[in-house]
DNA sequence: TCTCACATACTGCCCTTTGCAGTATCTGGT
DNA sequence: ACCAGATACTGCAAAGGGCAGTATGTGAGA
């Protein structure tokens, strides 16, 4: 086991995470991180073909070959070095939060285009967050019937899903919120008088 | 003027946004969009030295070198055709909203560590996320002080601020609630009967 | 006047990540 | 028997990030 060479990704320690609550085959950890951890830490099920291979050269994780007739497939499982990390990561200092929200690009150069663009940007991000919502609420719903694979992290998983809920809840408001006040505007810069500064102020 | 080649992508068009307000150099440019694209569209400074290039190279902007002395800079302009690129793009559909959020992997993975991690992690998310909303709150001053450059852009402005300052005090108040309830656990999985259902439950 | 920190103005390099196309095999339903 | 959809990957090009390195210009204080 080579001792350090390159400090992991975040991502890298992502999968360890994963790995940490039992095998996975490659496949099946793409559909899984498409599931929950991609709510928090997106990433395409590319990578995720690439990503254990490093663990395993690592020494954190294991590869094992298995086959379903003749078609070869790879299962993965976390090895003691892999737990140390994963729980040396745990100490670390997070990065910040990083939020790519291309439809609010286009909110904020709505004075390239017309009012009309606008409205339909701030429509399509409402319902666009609607359905996600709903997404989200049925894994509610699924945590909520008894038969959960992890019952041991219903608590930590239901601090996460609180927080996308809410997030998802708030995209939905701003954009509902923000749809209404262009709805008086002559143009994206003339707000006929529409009081911005008031707008910034109220909390809630 | 090459007609087509591949379709720009969003980070060319937020580029583009920002030249449509007026000329910049590329350092500008990057202290620009560290100010006030990057809470929404957030990029390296490295990025933005390449990217004006391609925008020329497809007729959308002009670059003229100008000197400081011996130093040369290069400022860059928009054209009509960038004019017409930018607002064909605001017809576009977005790509969802995409969060990535380090901490919140540390919190879904808790379990592979202490409690005492887990509650490190949620104060620091909450103080981090404190410094933050103080900039946010700093800039909407600063819009309120009269000789803003930009007058006529207050209001799409304030669209987009309004959506980070709840955005940032969503994560401070969902942070000091997750440290409220995980201070009587027992440890990452036992959560000594905390009720996560109705965790999940309470929209607000 | 000199100096030194800080601002301005980039480029090179390597790694991570995305997006998309391509290649197979296996399973279940009609 | 057939075929759609699930499973299980690889290759390649381009986007993007992080960091180091190279200059020159400016202003404040010694």
């Amino acid at each position: 086991m080579p001792a350090t060479s390159k400090p992991l990704t975040a991502t890298a320690h992502a999968l360890l995470g994963l790995l940490a609550l039992r095998p996975w085959t490659t496949y099946e950890l793409a559909k899984q991180v498409q599931r929950s951890l991609g709510w928090f830490w997106p990433r395409t099920e590319r990578k995720l073909y690439d990503e254990p291979k490093k663990l395993v050269a690592a020494g954190l994780a294991t590869a094992t070959e298995q086959h379903t007739g003749k078609r070869a497939r790879t299962v993965y499982a976390i090895t003691p070095e892999g737990r140390a990390a994963l729980r040396a990561w745990l100490d670390e200092p997070s990065a910040a939060p990083a939020l790519e929200f291309e439809a609010m690009v286009k909110v904020f150069f709505a004075d390239g285009g017309t009012l009309a663009q606008l409205r339909t940007t701030l429509d399509r991000t409402r319902k666009a967050s609607e359905a996600r919502l709903a997404v989200l609420e049925q894994m509610v719903e699924e945590d909520q019937s008894e038969h959960y694979e992890f019952a041991g992290r219903l608590a930590i998983n239901a601090l996460a899903l609180r927080f996308h809920l809410d997030h998802e809840r708030h995209i939905i408001s701003w954009a509902t919120w923000a749809r209404a006040q262009v709805e008086t505007w002559h143009s994206p810069t003339d707000a006929a008088g529409w009081d911005w500064s008031a707008a910034l102020q109220a909390p809630r």
